[in-house]
DNA sequence: TTTAAAAAATGACATTGTGTCACAAAGAGA
DNA sequence: TCTCTTTGTGACACAATGTCATTTTTTAAA
């Protein structure tokens, strides 16, 4: 997390931060983004770089989160429209984001893939967190769930955020086309919905 | 790849420049992995270093290949041990993976894990492009598996490592105890087999 | 054995990046 | 206005990366 005194920056400056921020992480992955560029472009010096974040991890932490804070938002009014049928659901989900790369922010989107994966952070972890059954069962229609025991849920999320981010990431990366993910997705939810069993 | 140079070098001094790459590589995460520590053990001049390897990265995919191949190995045995149960079979490598963390190439391991998967590679990958649908039957029975298409093999196993890594990591990573990882795995292939629907 | 060309080894060096710290400036409250 | 606290600043120490001109070793042909 940022510390205090970047939450006190007023607007137009922690915007202009943020900016620089988007701007490097996108250009180049994790590793390979520079601090030096950050405070060039945000036109800091670079002792107010670390005034406001640990490290370059911080920084990244911070844009990622923000991330994950708006997809969660694009979710769950995808599971209202989907009267919250979770696949349904996790179908649109798939296609804004493939658009969302489509547009522009290709490569912040990217990069930020890498790392979640790196870190193992699912989308749908926070909701994992606030959520009792009950809590989730606002948003996602339980009925036609197999759910047996309490964990059921969660590892239920976990597969299919694991399947969705892949076969996001490999269109994103394109090893596969928009379609061939498309098709992968439907085929792969359709095993986690019917079994493999015979 | 590394170069040629590093495949013409005497097996003494490539084993010496191998440990000396595990011991960096299993002490930190790729990132913080220095080349000057490496070529310092290895007792190589630095130019050398780039004689044999692009860069770090090279460097570090030769480990992971290595490891890659050793467990695929495994997971071969264990596929012959379980009469091609691939259920079964999943699970003696999961607890595998568990033990050989705890005999002591622990760090090693989580360090590969993350590497694997920020870059979304799968230890079956390799098995899968060897194989078509026959080929991988000389491993895996497919009698009691629901494959329709010729990708479901694919998308199938493709959950199954993923799920796996995932809760190995967990345990690896202290999230988790292996006790609990063994319950999560063991639900969780359920979900797989049986499916969610109800 | 001699020799010439190819391959490998070497380490100093230019470049780039990180995180720190002593000091300056600004703000806040009395 | 004075004082204490917070924020801003950039030079700097340190460390790492990848390159390159040069030397050494190997290879193989004469």
């Amino acid at each position: 997390m940022p510390k205090e005194t970047f939450f006190n920056l007023k607007e137009a400056k922690r915007d202009k931060i943020e900016k620089a921020l988007i701007n490097e992480f996108s250009r180049v992955s994790f590793e390979q983004a520079s601090i030096s560029n950050i405070v060039a472009e945000a036109e800091i010096p670079r002792g107010s770089f670390y005034q406001y974040f640990e490290d370059k991890e911080d920084a990244i932490k911070y844009v990622i989160e923000k991330f994950i804070r708006i997809e969660h938002k694009k979710m769950n009014q995808f599971l209202i429209d989907s009267n919250k049928d979770i696949f349904e659901a996790i179908f649109k989900f798939y296609n804004y984001m493939i658009e969302s790369t489509e547009n522009g922010s290709f490569r912040l989107i990217k990069n930020i893939f890498q790392e979640l994966r790196k870190n193992n952070i699912s989308i749908f972890e926070a909701q994992n967190e606030i959520g009792s059954k009950e809590e989730v069962k606002k948003f996602i229609n339980t009925d036609n769930l197999n759910i047996e025991q309490e964990e059921d849920l969660k590892y239920f999320m976990k597969i299919l955020t694991t399947i969705t981010r892949t076969v996001a990431s490999e269109v994103i990366n394109k090893k596969i086309t928009r379609e061939e993910g498309e098709k992968a997705l439907r085929r792969q939810l359709e095993i986690v919905k019917n079994g493999m069993r015979k």
